[in-house]
DNA sequence: GGCGTACTACGATGCCTATCGTACGAGTCG
DNA sequence: CGACTCGTACGATAGGCATCGTAGTACGCC
């Protein structure tokens, strides 16, 4: 009623006191999910889970950004049929000053110094 | 000769170049593991595996300590029976810049936020 | 040589997880 | 309404991993 502009439909997202380092860590260890985080970072916005173009089935798509929702990383939005998805850059900065930063120069140093191709920011 | 004094035993290490960011996150993403990352930034010298009272047998402790060696996190020598574990500072540092202090900032947060006694560090 | 200590190697076990495929729900557009 | 898109849920599968116990190796000391 008061707001029926867009969709209702609830995600868990772990309270800012629930985000654990391990999570975090873990989360990241994930080559795909890094990249993820790579790129939301690249764009300091949100973007939609179908704008990402990985080389895995829809269904595991949908695990992975679980995993970054569910560890803190991330925090998913439904907007109509599209699902947002933008870092919870407050929340980390807050809780691991430097922590994410740190952690996306470091992803950003590895890929220059391997030419990797997984970064796909560019 | 020039050093015969300690054992010769040789533990294979990844090279500089090989040591994966991926693989740094998921040795860190265990509590165990961090613990004992913690402990050694903490004496910034070389200890010992049985100096560290894991709540696990030393055969676990041993699987804990490869994985950090072979991802990179930690130098291992050994010194008799004795094997002698050491932060590979100055890898990491040279890699990625920070990440370490960075990380080990962020766990101490989460020790003080939890009021969690995994540090062990005191 | 004999003994004790420190650590390892190997096999087993149970859990977690990355992946897939298929069937389904939610929302948008014609 | 009907069709299409986006994403989910569920089951299955294969591999990884944290843990243990036991047996064994390397080293130092007496």
């Amino acid at each position: 009623m008061t707001s029926p502009a867009v969709s209702s439909r609830a995600l868990p997202h772990p309270a800012r006191d629930e985000i654990r380092l391990e999570g975090i860590l873990h989360a990241l260890s994930d080559p795909m999910r890094l990249q993820i985080v790579r790129e939301l970072a690249a764009v300091s916005d949100e973007l939609s889970c179908s704008h990402f173009d990985l080389p895995v089935t829809k269904s595991t798509t949908t695990h992975h950004f679980r995993v970054l929702r569910e560890s803190g990383v991330i925090r998913q939005i439904y907007q109509g049929t599209a699902k947002m998805n933008g870092l919870r850059r407050d929340d980390l900065d807050d809780l691991f000053p430097g922590l994410l930063d740190t952690l996306l120069d470091a992803a950003a140093r590895q890929v220059v110094r391997l030419g990797d191709r997984t970064g796909g920011v560019g």
